[in-house]
DNA sequence: ATAAACTTTCAATTTATATTGAAAGTTTGA
DNA sequence: TCAAACTTTCAATATAAATTGAAAGTTTAT
């Protein structure tokens, strides 16, 4: 396979990928582009590989500003803008686990303890709150321990804990 | 706040997390009312609690039966079917990271294995194509790791609830 | 076999989301 | 200051996804 068609194939299944996981399809090609481009790209060269529209790339190239995923280079000279984005793969996975924390976790969990405070009511029986109660608490438990797990991983900065846990997890290699 | 609004809110946030992960809202909906409803639904009562239509209904349910986390639940001397959701959350969450993981990682994992490959070319500098290579590579590790990981702390926050639950069963041994 | 009580399907429609492109805005250098 | 070289915005448009509802299909009881 050729370097190009490698990189386009990459570009789609990071598109699907995302599109997936609720990122949208063309954020996430983008960001693939960016991944895979040795130098920094321009709007120009983003919107002629993907070919998208001039304000597209620009909003989608800010998202990923956003998230802190791409920065943007400026270049002595050059009044245009280049952009390229993080390379190293475990600062990509900290900063979308950070700031998916931040959209999509706190919120959620916000809500299950205010849900939580079901008060007594004549018309339920004692048993249907409690087990709406109990459900809601396992639900919590689960979330804070998953996010207290990811929290572990993304100060996992230092290789111990990363090399020790590979070791456990993958004992051949 | 009454049960039943607590129920509503439930049912309202556990769409839109739904939907930022990439998960119909509806689907996610009917699910969220599976899992705080005491006993089992017929279609008609989730059309009626979520306002949609049998149609509607019908898909979203199937679709949650492929996942494993809803159950057909047949009345002897009923016609109609009943409708439960898994209750036991590391059940819930171990079901999901297997189908997410059968329908969205097994791909891409794919397409990083095939593009990985790339033939020499005269065309491109081989620093380029060794950048390429690396990129994926690194993908390919963390992929795996991560994997990895979201089984083993699955289990791990399995068995932290089961000792949990055994040391309050038995407090003298 | 027929009808009643359901479930499933799917073309049409609605709704939500992404995209465009031209205009407005901004920065820089002469 | 102006004009060139850019970036940003946003109303209009296109695309994709979800939803409906009625018709077709299925199962069960009589």
């Amino acid at each position: 396979m050729q370097l190009d068609e490698a990189k386009s194939r990459f570009i789609e299944g990071w598109g699907t990928l995302g599109s997936a996981w609720g990122v949208s399809r063309t954020m996430a090609q983008v960001h693939a582009l960016l991944l895979v481009s040795v130098g920094a790209l321009s709007a120009e060269d983003i919107m002629e590989q993907l070919q998208i529209s001039r304000g597209n790339a620009n909003l989608n190239v800010r998202a990923l500003m956003d998230w802190g995923l791409v920065r943007k280079e400026l270049r002595p000279g050059e009044r245009r803008e280049f952009f390229s984005a993080e390379k190293d793969i475990h600062r990509v996975a900290t900063l979308i686990l950070q700031e998916r924390h931040k959209r999509e976790l706190a919120p959620i969990m916000r809500v299950l303890g205010e849900i939580r405070q079901v008060e007594p009511s004549p018309t339920v029986s004692a048993e249907e709150a409690q087990a709406f109660t109990q459900m809601i608490g396992s639900i919590q438990n689960f979330a804070e321990f998953a996010d207290r797990a990811a929290a572990t991983l993304i100060k996992a900065d230092e290789n111990w804990f990363l090399s020790t846990f590979m070791k456990l997890m993958r004992p051949r290699s």
